[in-house]
DNA sequence: GATCGTTTTGCAGTCACTGCAACTTTGCAG
DNA sequence: CTGCAAAGTTGCAGTGACTGCAAAACGATC
């Protein structure tokens, strides 16, 4: 009874988990991120407050909803695109794959993310603070993807450009969810890829 | 006996800031940054943890040494370009001559810093999440001389890629210092300027 | 040297987070 | 179904960062 890769176990150690990153980001939202303690969200996903740390290293994490498989996937899908896409492209559509994928499955959670991130901007700097080793990961298939040494500046700026341009998109999204935040994404990532030496024509509509 | 800008309160405050600066970024170099306690660094700045908290918001801020002057003093600098440089230059020369200060006043410091940030290259994204204030007023100055509305996305991202720049600057002069830090900043926010769309050419010497 | 504003300090308290050692649940085999 | 091993959960005791408050020490001013 473990042939689909998913026992009873699996089953519910997933159910825990986004029990408790539900009620992180539920209760995060509606009182506030700092007036909701560790044991309040504990006993909201009905579980100890030890297992919760046994499920996420910090508060700010259980927030965010970290998913230690997002690095490998968006790595995977950068070297699955064909030798003739550029690497700033295969990065660039991968990361746009994984949010697009994201908001699909959990848009609710994102709404209620961003109520809490208007208050607190520093938890989204936060969150990638954590996030070193899957940078490395995404790095290092732009790296291999381009051709470049190890040492090499490009891959880990391109990478880290990624993180500035998701930043930004969330903050632009938090004030007017009327456009989508791929398309943010989508929009900074390209201003890195064209540079920022020229201040880009301004447009009446939107900003 | 107050004019000079500098009175006995003013000088004790600032060797007691520096003192814990200094002691903290010593013991963490020395131990490793999570085997200090504040009450340590406190009792080595001869000082009580309470007047620790009094000065540093937290035991990474200290680390980081995060002067609050540091923002307005880069955007005063961004503002007095004559007109004919551009948004970007003006940043990009603001931000550098603000590292050449820092370093011309703190090498040992920052060499020690480097040691701990290897171990834990977390702290040095860490340290980016309380500067959101500073961040907007260097975003506001650059969008004032663009020319831009307080809405656009271009003086945001210009700033975030500048925090990513100094990022990966610091990753790469950990691993070896023989170019200078001020350097290493320049050439990713070269890149950043050019745009990240093409992989630069790979130049045999260095990285 | 009395007074006023500022800084330092101690203290009590809250909360995130950890290691450890029991205890419970699940998976599997006999 | 039973017993056993592995995995997961829990409570507990402890550490350490950080906060608010009120008293004490200190520096500037007259």
């Amino acid at each position: 009874m473990n042939q689909p890769g998913e026992s009873l176990r699996d089953r519910k150690k997933r159910r825990t988990r986004a029990a408790l990153e539900r009620a992180t980001v539920r209760l995060a939202a509606e009182r506030g991120y700092d007036h909701v303690t560790v044991e309040e969200i504990a006993a909201e996903a009905d579980v100890s407050v030890r297992t919760f740390f046994n499920y996420f290293a910090s508060k700010d994490e259980a927030l965010i909803g970290a998913d230690p498989e997002a690095g490998p996937r968006i790595a995977e899908r950068i070297l699955a695109f064909p030798p003739e896409v550029s690497p700033f492209d295969a990065y660039r559509r991968s990361v746009l794959a994984e949010i697009t994928d994201e908001l699909d499955n959990a848009r609710d959670l994102w709404l209620l993310r961003k109520e809490v991130l208007m208050q607190r901007p520093d938890l989204l700097v936060r969150a990638f603070a954590n996030s070193a080793e899957s940078e490395q990961l995404l790095a290092n298939a732009v790296g291999q993807r381009a051709g470049l040494p190890e040492s090499h500046v490009y891959p880990r700026l391109l990478v880290a450009a990624g993180s500035a341009a998701f930043r930004c998109a969330v903050t632009r999204w938090a004030l007017d969810d009327s456009v989508a935040l791929g398309d943010l994404v989508g929009e900074a990532l390209g201003l890195f890829g064209t540079g920022l030496a020229h201040v880009p024509h301004h447009h009446e509509g939107g900003s």
